[in-house]
DNA sequence: AATTTACTGTACCGGCGGTACGGTTTTCAC
DNA sequence: GTGAAAACCGTACCGCCGGTACAGTAAATT
């Protein structure tokens, strides 16, 4: 009972680095087993077949990525009561989180399993379709909640910039990899952090109109 | 000789579909062999292993990606005289390009690799990260042309901006699949561009400078 | 006509995903 | 402590796939 959670666990964290080298199809069950010490049986034992293992795997990392969400979006409006300041913070922070990342970042699940979707069944598409779409609705709030007080420089759509966080990330990490510099991912982060800065910075055309709230925190 | 190319190209083509869909690893020869109505003796004629096939793949890829690149740089710079205009028709022009792809963009084959590295050799990944690498180039070089005209407002690095665009891209084809809305990847260039004039617009802090060059094109 | 190119056909190996099923040990509830 | 459920192990097997080897052949090129 208790020890069944434990190899589950074995299975899935020794699986997804697998996955997130060599790609889900190239990930072979039989490696898997070899480095969690158990059989073919014992695998067989925990998941069905090879897609209930993807299931297991992206709902894991869902999971996992909406409490760092959760935890990194608290510590930001702790840290201030200004929704820009305290979204700048939280950006901050993320990026922090990543480069501290001693061999770089893992990888993103969401990424692997988009470029492998035939490989996979609906309720695992669904799944991810669903948590990016929520990670995306979790920015798009907080820079309305900005937009509410700070008036936005026209030309940019509030979804847009939104999606762009998870665009920024999921490409930052193919770069890190790609030029094998793991400091592009937090690099890009607090570009795209200088992006919110810039949105909400008072424009040319605004400069005689009474300034916002000055900033508390963030630099 | 010629009906060799032609086989070969072929195999190239359904190659890439497959591994763009599946990934490298889950891409079969006996399937790609099957589509392309020949024997599997007559693939190893053409490729010695799977990891040749890789190989030719990225090359490919890459002289593609490089083909389109010189045409629509060259394109913007003809279209205007100033650094900063041309580039953003530049960018219109990717935006419009990826948009008028029907089913989507098909997907980018670094990302695919890079997320599947242990499956390649050195020179396959050395042939990605050139590329990469060199892409990158192009757009620092472009923001340092409108650099020297036109301030650049303090607080982002051109590099980073620069590599910017590659992560909106990777990123931005991620989420159209994720998403199942093609037009992300067209929103997130566009935004990307939004991103360039914010960048390289008076800030509020030069309204009484005179004022630089007018706009010609890219509305 | 000779040679090279561009394949086909056949046979084979080992690894892998997956199934089936019977047996065994460990853990927990009572 | 015992019984039942949970958590495996062992073995045997299937078909697909990557890859090798090698002999043969049709078509294009020289």
């Amino acid at each position: 009972m208790r020890k069944g959670a434990e190899t589950r666990e074995r299975i899935l964290e020794i699986a997804e680095a697998s996955v997130l080298a060599k790609g889900f199809g190239a990930t072979s069950i039989e490696e898997v087993i070899a480095e969690a010490g158990i059989t073919k049986s014992g695998f067989f034992y925990h998941f069905k077949d090879k897609n209930e293992l993807a299931r297991a795997l992206m709902l894991r990392y869902v999971e996992e990525n909406d409490r760092i969400f959760d935890d990194v979006f608290h510590r930001g409006r702790q840290l201030s009561d200004d929704p820009l300041q305290s979204f700048l913070i939280t950006l901050k922070l993320l990026a922090e989180l990543m480069g501290d990342l001693p061999n770089g970042h893992p990888g993103c699940l969401i990424a692997t399993f988009t470029y492998q979707e035939r490989l996979f069944d609906r309720t695992v598409r669904d799944i991810a379709s669903d948590a990016v779409r929520s990670w995306n609705g979790r920015f798009r709030d907080a820079l309305n909640e900005i937009a509410a007080v700070y008036p936005a420089r026209k030309g940019m759509d509030l979804d847009d910039v939104a999606i762009m966080f998870s665009c920024v990330v999921d490409g930052g990490i193919i770069m890190s990899r790609g030029l094998g510099d793991p400091r592009v991912l937090e690099r890009q982060i607090l570009a795209f952090r200088s992006v919110v800065k810039m949105l909400f910075a008072p424009a040319a055309s605004d400069i005689m109109l009474p300034s916002a709230p000055t900033a508390i925190a963030a630099e």
